[in-house]
DNA sequence: CAAGAAAATGGTAGCGCTATCAAAAAATAT
DNA sequence: ATATTTTTTGATAGCGCTACCATTTTCTTG
């Protein structure tokens, strides 16, 4: 019964094992053999319910945890999706994930968080090293990347999802909204208000292009327009209320003919609106603010703040939901969603 | 010189492979063995210059992305980190997760992301399905999980930092604040202003505890004065702020007699004050209002809100470090850090 | 220039799991 | 009862990489 090779004297390997359980314990410990164990935890099914319940048994019994490295290395399939983004500071880029890891886990998957600090270079590395964990699929932010990126990602041969802006180009999968058509309209809400000379306020605009291209919308708008014009001030700080804070002061100084401020976020909007209420400074009387993301803080502020309403969260989950679909084989409704935007017209404006 | 065995006519696997680039790709193209591509990457010192760049080429050139999980199971060591919060929708856990993020990425390592959403149970799970990846450590809001959790950690055998709060019993490491304490700091200090009626107004505190002792060091403080009493208020509710105007108004319809508001956070202060403002309750007069955490916009309303300054990067920053250090093989400064915490007295009380 | 030490390279054998195919057991049909 | 299908279980061979030890090459040193 026992025909064991010469060899096998001592069944424990010459590497020490790391002490931890593994499936062939429980296996020995069950009497059965390592696959049907495996298979009364990957699909329960395929197992007699005697021998099933009698693994439970021994799993409990010895504390087994899986070690999911050895399971996905053998079988080319993990639970693990990278999501991508450039930065944590900044709440949009929380509510989406937030919308992301509730589909994910609904679903069983985990997520691998990279943070790119604005940084293609480090967003190209992060993506390459992601893939190393050989994913099922990877979620990003942005339709801007290095062109190796893109290469990288489409000789990946995965589902990819783009999230929050809303382009034509796109590596695979694309949820968002064109940030383009969200300056645009509050170029045209800020017209239709009487209002001539605007200024556009943001932070490190050369790595927020989707700021940048709000701007870039309302300017072109305005042009149209040819009875208004606009200022572009890319303001440096921490921040972002303190920065909308301290913007509304200076700007305010050094540019005394503006009636219009388009902050790059709610949250510098409601810097700006807190001075001027310490300030006494009248909004909209002396000057509007407009803000971008529709936070939940823009109507309790006084004025209530005028802003566009960007479905963060549903972004997240539909992002998810596509790129679940894909994975499990099917196609999506749709490869590219404009999740769209709503432009909240309140007092400040 | 091509001794190969009878069977190995053709030497593609029977499996079918991934199409994916493998070490031994690279080590063909490059004409060495596969350890030594292995170590070209791993540890660079330890091959020839002339080999190092022949084998990058070969990377480069096959675009080769190695595979962690082969590469984790063979060394059983992996360089993803657990970090299990309660929830993302709270700025605190952010902030902490992005000092977290700073140090483990500064040191190769990366983020994999849990939220428990104040479950316990799910705490239970989440951290058994992470052990699963072999982590070299895993950190953990919060001092109070199942028993079954905290077995689970303590029998892995590896370094654990709980973060968030600070106290005697930890499962190995812990950085935090003791929130006890700030509750008995900011009645003092609302004693010394002369109030005397003092609510604290939180949400869900069943699960969030931390707001809850919070709570605890106050009534404690205030039982201790003899001249004060408190009330608690677990408000239902969304967003905070959205909750903190909402909770103003009814509470001093149904309480008159409070003269100052605790909020478990400044999110909901904040909205208790933008409430007031627009409504034109006088703060501090009518009503005083402090909050907890210390965020940027506290300094920014009208009046400035009173509340604990709680170091929340550094937290995080810090945890990461303790980790590290522990995973390095050394041992960290301390195994327990109290960050401390600062009362700012402002315009609110 | 031989002998010994140090550095560089390679062969082999797993890490813990699952895919694949094969065998055994149970259920159904003839 | 036997033949046939279906279900359940098991044996084997890797997944792609690194630890360990053995070997080769290069560098010292007397």
């Amino acid at each position: 019964m026992d025909k064991s090779p010469p060899e096998t004297i001592n069944t424990e390997a010459r590497r020490a094992s790391h002490g931890a359980v593994t499936l062939a314990d429980v296996a020995t410990l069950a009497r059965v053999a390592p696959i049907t164990v495996s298979r009364a935890l990957n699909s329960p099914d395929s197992v007699s319910e005697t021998l099933r319940s009698r693994i439970r048994t021994a799993v409990d019994q010895l504390g087994y945890v899986p070690n999911r490295m050895a399971g996905a290395l053998a079988s080319a399939k993990t639970k693990v999706i990278p999501v991508i983004v450039p930065s944590l500071s900044n709440v949009v880029f929380i509510e989406v994930i937030e919308g992301v890891q509730e589909t994910l886990t609904a679903h069983g998957y985990q997520l691998l968080l990279g943070t790119t600090d604005y940084n293609l270079e480090r967003e190209a590395e992060l993506v390459s090293a992601l893939l190393g964990w050989a994913p099922p699929g990877v979620m990003i932010a942005g339709l801007r990347h290095l062109p190796r990126t893109n290469t990288i990602l489409k000789n990946a041969g995965l589902p990819v999802v783009e999230m929050m802006e809303y382009g034509a180009r796109c590596i695979d999968m694309n949820v968002g909204l064109s940030h383009v058509r969200a300056g645009m309209e509050m170029a045209e809400h800020l017209l239709s208000r009487g209002y001539r000379k605007i200024g556009f306020v943001g932070t490190r605009l050369r790595d927020d292009y989707r700021a940048r291209q709000r701007y870039d919308g309302m300017h072109r708008r305005l042009l149209e327009s040819k009875i208004a014009s606009d200022m572009l001030f890319d303001y440096p700080g921490g921040g972002s209320q303190q920065l909308g804070w301290n913007a509304l002061g200076d700007i305010l100084k050094s540019n005394p003919e503006l009636d219009a401020l388009f902050f790059a976020s709610d949250e510098m909007a409601v810097g700006a609106i807190l001075r001027a209420q310490r300030e006494g400074i009248a909004i909209p009387g002396r000057i509007a603010i407009a803000g971008f993301n529709g936070l939940p803080v823009s109507t309790l502020v006084t004025p209530s703040l005028t802003t566009i309403i960007s479905p963060r969260k549903l972004m997240g989950h539909t992002a998810a939901e596509m790129l679940l679909a894909r994975i499990a084989g099917g196609s999506p409704a749709a490869r590219r969603v404009n999740v769209g935007l709503e432009l909240a017209a309140r007092e400040s404006t």
